[in-house]
RNA sequence: GGGCGGUUACCCAAGUGGCCAAAGGGGGCUGACUGUAAAUCAGCUGGCGUAUGCCUACGGAGGUUCAAAUCCUUCACCGCCCA
């Protein structure tokens, strides 16, 4: 149950214990446990966070259960409420099977994809009747839902609550129930659908209900809010090496901890000692977290990758050199330097331009640049920066 | 269906005829300090570029006015209360 985050003792040893029954049940069935995961694909990529649950899914395949990856492309038409503060937009279907092919694709870096099944919630969830519908919903109160966070604090704001928002635990519990699921894997913003919505709706239909792994939250590289791709914390899979090593150093210090139990190989006795280690002051926390940075990237990029991350990171950060591959622009003759931060893409517009250079973020080699309209000239390649991490190859024009 | 209140920039939120590209926060960016961490401090945060300038922007459309985020009409959406 390594990484789990019940926030329940008593749930904890609850389901721990229901899970050895339920595989001495299935020992006895001749077949293996059924274990799924549902992901709504509401943007085109998956990040780091959703690793958490897909790592965890990837081992129950290892050990030779049945693992579902279920992509919510009915679901993610209303969003799951469960971890937002107020009304997600409402994607067209269009968009979420455009997104779900990114997803599947994505997801078999991690997963095994022989032994993987993928399955479209719409599939059978496009099917159900307003009969259904009533039959689900008499199995819950308004309290219980209300009883949320989520739900309650924008009860008490007089925020809008649509009704439609309750039917999200509801489709989830479904997903559970049509395929038939012995465990369920979801982060904690989870334990509601997965224990209380479809561990009733299950049994509802005479099912034995599922049972919930139920996994800690990574946070964003702010260190503290669930990684998203809409709060534009996250740390893209498709990302590059220097990149993804990048962003994971740039999490704060308080996060690692999460970071090392949620995302890395390691066992639960190594982290207890590099925190130990921490706080004795035998480790330096930058130097745990670039080894955290490394084996990250190297479980998605591969060794030799994460290797190279590293080296650049040193390079360009603590040594403050400039990386090795940079784009590249020709200069053109009697260009002025705001053009070419424009025309580089350095910036987003001159005005952008303008403030960078006023605030003395702009260095062409060491030398800081304080002249927008000065024309840029050269004899051969220099390096212009902008702020700490954007960078271009200036060539001069060719004759 | 009726009454009242509301919709402001990336988010929250102030502003109720000109001094409003719009106070405060948050977030983001730049600089200092660092370990590209956090915390802290300073600055910036619509575009064009230097013109007591223009364009875009205060839910949508229309109107009143020399002048509208602000007033009027209407539409849409939200909340509260009543039915």
């Amino acid at each position: 149950m390594q990484g789990t985050e019940y926030g329940d003792e008593r749930l904890k040893q609850a389901m721990t214990d229901e899970l050895r029954e339920r595989l001495q049940l299935v020992g006895k069935e001749g077949r293996p446990l059924r274990v799924y995961c549902g992901f709504d694909p509401r943007t085109s990529d998956l990040h780091l966070g959703h690793m958490v649950p897909i790592r965890k899914m990837r081992q129950f395949q290892e050990m030779g259960h049945e693992v579902t990856f279920v992509i919510g492309r009915f679901t993610s038409l209303i969003g799951d409420p469960s971890d937002k503060d107020k009304v997600r937009a409402q994607i067209e279907l269009d968009q979420a099977r455009k997104n779900a092919e990114t997803y599947a694709e994505q997801a078999v870096r991690i997963l095994d994809p022989e032994k993987t099944r993928f399955a479209y919630n719409d599939t059978w969830l496009s099917k159900l009747t307003f009969r259904d519908l009533i039959e689900f919903g008499s199995l819950f109160t308004i309290q219980q839902f209300l009883a949320r966070e989520a739900f309650r604090k924008r009860f008490d704001e007089a925020d809008a609550i649509f009704m439609h928002e309750f039917f999200y635990a509801i489709m989830q519990g479904y997903d559970a129930f049509h395929l038939q699921a012995d465990v369920q894997i979801g982060g904690s913003d989870q334990l509601f659908n997965i224990i209380t919505a479809a561990r009733k709706l299950m049994e509802a239909r005479g099912m034995k209900p599922n049972i919930g792994i139920i996994l800690g939250i990574l946070p964003g590289t702010d260190g503290v809010v669930k990684m998203s791709k809409s709060l534009g914390n996250h740390i893209p899979l498709t990302s590059t090496p220097e990149d993804m090593y990048g962003k994971v150093m740039s999490v704060p210090d308080v996060a690692m901890g999460a970071f090392m139990r949620l995302m890395t190989r390691w066992t639960p006795p190594e982290i207890t000692q590099i925190e130990a280690d921490l706080k004795a002051g035998k480790q330096h926390p930058r130097d745990v977290k670039m080894h955290v940075a490394k084996e990250i990237t190297a479980i998605y990029m591969g060794d030799e990758q994460a290797e190279q991350a590293e080296a650049h990171f040193v390079r360009v950060f603590q040594e403050q050199q400039d990386p090795e591959d940079m784009a590249e622009f020709r200069l053109t003759a009697g260009i002025t330097l705001l053009e070419v931060l424009v025309n580089a893409k350095l910036v987003k517009s001159k005005s952008e331009g303008r403030r960078l250079i006023e605030q003395q973020g702009v260095r062409l080699e060491d030398q800081i640049l304080e002249d927008p309209k000065a024309e840029m000239e050269i004899g051969q390649p220099q390096v212009l920066r902008v702020g700490k991490r954007r960078f271009v190859r200036l060539l001069p024009p060719k004759k």
